[in-house]
DNA sequence: CTCCAAATCTGAACGATGTGCAGATTATTC
DNA sequence: GAATAATCTGCACATCGTTCAGATTTGGAG
């Protein structure tokens, strides 16, 4: 089903989807602050109004991005996890690195996007129950990560406990940071060797 | 000097400023992203068209605003640190975690100022000069507290490297989260105890 | 003191935006 | 095939950022 409407008709077949579709492009392109709910409807080929028969503002539409946004990032997670698997410690601590690799990578090639999602403008009213499901999708991913290195006696003990909260909140933290330039991109590497460093991860 | 263009005079006597302090206060209220430049000027009594005296747009009167936040909040850690005076160890950790309570304390109590400071809404070009001189007055606080620490054999040698960026990312990245909603505004406390834990802080 | 230039502010205007509403068009159901 | 629901259009309105010509005031030079 393609994003335009075809010529000549009334209905556009698959509006919702072309909607949230366009609107990703264009807050790729321009950022989420400079989203033109009329620019989105004119991309798809239909008029403003109709827009509103699937979001009751534009701050929805935003939301529904931000949704399938956190559903992207969680898959990406997934695979980052799957590329190295077994149970030894070097695979496990080759996953947390990943892990924290897939996020920055993902943040800086697609910083608008990135913004989107944590920067405020997804009212968490609206999608919060689908966010809220795919974000701790993502939560379960580095608490395995975390299980597995336990396992190998790969972390410290006494650490552990905040493994998931100190991971999530310093590779967050300097993504954030980073993609909005109050630290250089290439500060992240020693970042994640700090943060292994200091969970005791890798000896 | 008065916010308000004193009534029947011509020139307001302190424009810029004004604009400054009402546009401020209003991101305060509603948020960056509803800032209207229309409103800041109704607010101060002057026509729309007088704040392009000072701003060449919208943007860089909220970049404006934002160039005195980060002022703001280094007063603010200086403020932190001056609380736990004294060589001690003891002394030394009280002002780390002073310094990282400060941070989340400002940001959950004012988080739509926080947000335009860290969401993007500065554009770095127009006050990075004035930006990124609060921004290492404030790291160097943060260099200063890890130096004490370090002085008094209180954190981990082979981490030392790592302090301050660990540190920024972790306190920031947690509060972001928090802010946000991602994370429960409890578990910063838990950060903290983790972060203090792993970078050997405190025996 | 006077006059001129610079600084500061106003007023009206333009195009674009988000949104509401009445009604047109198409799909669905009986 | 007719009634009902789903979808979409067209127009309107208020508001917004921004521009620009010109009004008003200030400050300094003569």
């Amino acid at each position: 089903m393609s994003l335009l409407k075809p010529r000549g008709t009334y209905h556009h077949g698959n509006l919702q989807a072309a909607l949230i579709a366009a609107a990703t492009q264009m807050v790729r392109a321009n950022g989420a602050e400079h989203l033109s709910l009329r620019a989105v409807a004119a991309e798809v080929g239909v008029s403003p109004s109709a827009a509103y028969h699937y979001y009751p503002d534009k701050d929805s539409l935003i939301s529904g991005v931000g949704q399938e946004l956190f559903e992207r990032l969680a898959d990406l997670q997934e695979a980052a996890l799957s590329q190295f698997p077994g149970k030894s410690a070097k695979a496990a601590r080759a996953r947390f690195r990943a892990l924290g690799r897939a996020y920055f990578d993902w943040a800086s090639s697609e910083a608008n996007l990135f913004r989107l999602m944590f920067g405020g403008f997804c009212s968490i009213d609206f999608a919060e129950a689908q966010i809220k499901r795919q974000e701790s999708r993502a939560w379960n991913l580095l608490c395995s990560c975390l299980d597995d290195l336990q396992a190998s006696g790969d972390i410290k003990k006494t650490i552990r406990p905040y493994g998931e909260i100190l991971s999530w909140s310093t590779v967050h933290g300097a993504t954030a940071l980073i993609v909005e330039g109050h630290l250089p991109a290439a500060s992240f590497e020693s970042v994640l060797d700090g943060l292994e460093l200091s969970l005791g991860i890798g000896k």
